[in-house]
RNA sequence: GCGGGUGUAGCUCAGUGGUAGAGCGUCACGUUGCCAACGUGAAUGUCGAGGGUUCGAAUCCCUUCACCCGCUCCA
């Protein structure tokens, strides 16, 4: 199903809280807006989201224009930086004044320039002139949370939970460049926790102020910044496919110009790949960003911290800064996206009100061994089975209750495949393949399983 | 941050001043013959939280927290 139009999210958020794949964080203390907690399954989902995106990007990396697999390569850097490096990227600038909301216009200005400040509702007035309620009281708007590095609790001793991982990456370029023998154009990729205090955290997770992102800085010379931005556009809209994205729920939108941020002004643009949620249908909400942010970062590292970041080109014997494309994607928004995708009311199927329809590849529990009835043997031959394959794929046994529920409950866990061991399995040596999507029923030898499973699930 | 709505069992909800409830789910035992079967039994509640009114509050009042919708914000 992928009519996300039609697609309730209060059912899904229940479902995933029923199934174990997303809880409320705090939830025993009333939750904390704007934080999730991932369950048993949904740590399965993340992680496979999450290994799926290093395989194809880092560990296994696409072919570039020329047929060659691409450099690239992975850091995990500290979450924690120096405070400087926020100040060079230009996330705190401008963000140090106290501003001030007028509730009537709704516009904002900083405090110290009240005395200047027009209300265009109230021409005739100037801001001092507004009534106290209509204006709020001076707010800072950073939206990075701070915490305190060491014992003392002062100005010196304040640093910053990163809100993006790039400026990490731009930090460990130098390092990589030195260590890993590579030349440009080459990338570096990271996956990490990034936190925003975001004003308004809405939509299940969405937008949190906790979340997970998957960016690789590619470095190019400038004057092929576009061939790479294309490029990388291409990868990145079609990767989002072999996940089990659907093409008619994905669009690639090209930023306008006073919409790009402040790193991408001069480049050739910034591309989001857009998924369409539930709840932004039928319009669309960003999944990756696709930037061209020029040479900003290393300029600016370069300028604050005085390292020499430029890069030397010996066939060319020349120093240069390289320009930078950032495919930058949310993994938390992935598993949203993935999330909406596969959720499937199926109010015709006897049994299953739902079916989580999970691309193999992501979904948490691949497989499912039952014996029809917990006697006659049957158990046995389905835990022989299990104990066989458990090593290989993320497998469940379950013998309780009527086999029905039993599909059921894998058919909200989004378990591909079942398969069940009756009185004929003891005669013949064959057990019923149950697939998911369609609750198709065929029979297969008992010693096809393995291969049964191998030719389904790429891993 | 502003306005509106909603908070009662794991889930969906009933209960509008007088003993905390139902269905589904979960668990145990029995049964079972391919799509949330059946029988018997069991566990699970700070009624979102704090304060107030009252002889007595899930219910009325105040505050607060969380979630949903619309604004705002999203460098």
């Amino acid at each position: 199903m992928t009519d996300n139009t039609a697609k309730s999210m209060d059912d899904l958020v229940a479902l995933c809280k029923r199934r174990g794949f997303i809880f409320p964080a705090s939830e025993i203390y009333g939750g904390i807006n704007g934080f999730w907690d991932y369950g048993p399954l949904g740590v399965e989902l993340k992680n496979n989201l999450r290994d799926a995106w290093w395989n194809d990007m880092v560990a296994s990396p696409p072919a570039g224009p020329d047929g060659e697999p691409l450099s690239i390569l992975g850091v995990d850097s500290a979450i924690i930086q120096h405070p400087k490096v926020w100040e060079a990227s230009g996330h705190i600038a401008g963000f140090n004044d106290p501003m001030i909301d007028c509730r009537a216009c709704k516009a904002r200005f900083r405090a110290d320039q009240i005395d200047d400040y027009e209300c265009p509702l109230k021409p005739s007035k100037k801001a001092g002139d507004h009534d106290k309620c209509d204006l709020t009281e001076p707010r800072l708007f950073n939206l990075m949370f701070e915490t305190y590095v060491g014992a003392i609790r002062n100005e010196e001793a304040k640093a910053y939970l990163r809100p993006e991982t790039a400026q990490g990456i731009f930090l460990n370029y130098r390092n990589v460049l030195d260590t890993m023998r590579v030349k440009v154009p080459f990338g570096i990729a990271q996956i990490g926790k990034a936190f925003r205090n975001e004003v308004t955290p809405r939509n299940f997770i969405f937008r949190s102020r906790e979340f997970e992102q998957m960016e690789i800085e590619f470095f190019c010379p400038p004057e092929e910044a576009r061939k790479w931005y294309e490029y990388w556009c291409d990868i990145r809209k079609n990767w989002w496919k072999t996940i089990g994205l659907t093409d008619a729920n994905l669009r690639m939108r090209e930023h306008e110009n006073e919409e790009l941020a402040h790193y991408a002004k001069s480049g050739c643009g910034c591309f989001d790949v857009e998924y369409r949620f539930p709840f932004t249908a039928p319009g669309f909400g960003e999944l990756e960003g696709v930037a061209d942010r020029t040479d900003f970062d290393l300029k600016q590292h370069e300028d604050y911290s005085g390292a020499k970041l430029k890069y030397f080109d010996q066939e060319h014997n020349e120093h240069y800064f390289p320009y930078v494309i950032e495919p930058s994607a949310g993994l938390s928004r992935g598993v949203l996206a993935v999330l909406c995708e596969a959720f499937t009311p199926t109010p015709d199927r006897k049994g299953s009100k739902y079916v989580m329809k999970f691309h193999p590849r992501m979904a948490p529990i691949q497989a499912a061994i039952f014996p029809l009835v917990n006697k006659d043997g049957m158990p046995e031959v389905a835990r022989k089975v299990y104990d066989e394959l458990r090593t290989r794929y993320a497998i469940q046994f379950d013998v309780k209750q009527s086999i029905g529920k039993r599909y059921a409950r894998m058919d909200e866990a989004g378990t591909p495949y079942c398969f069940t061991i009756d009185s004929d399995t003891l005669a013949d040596q064959t057990v019923t393949a149950r697939e998911r999507d369609t609750a198709a029923q065929e029979r297969i030898g008992l010693d096809h399983i393995g291969t049964y499973l191998a030719e389904r699930i790429k891993t």
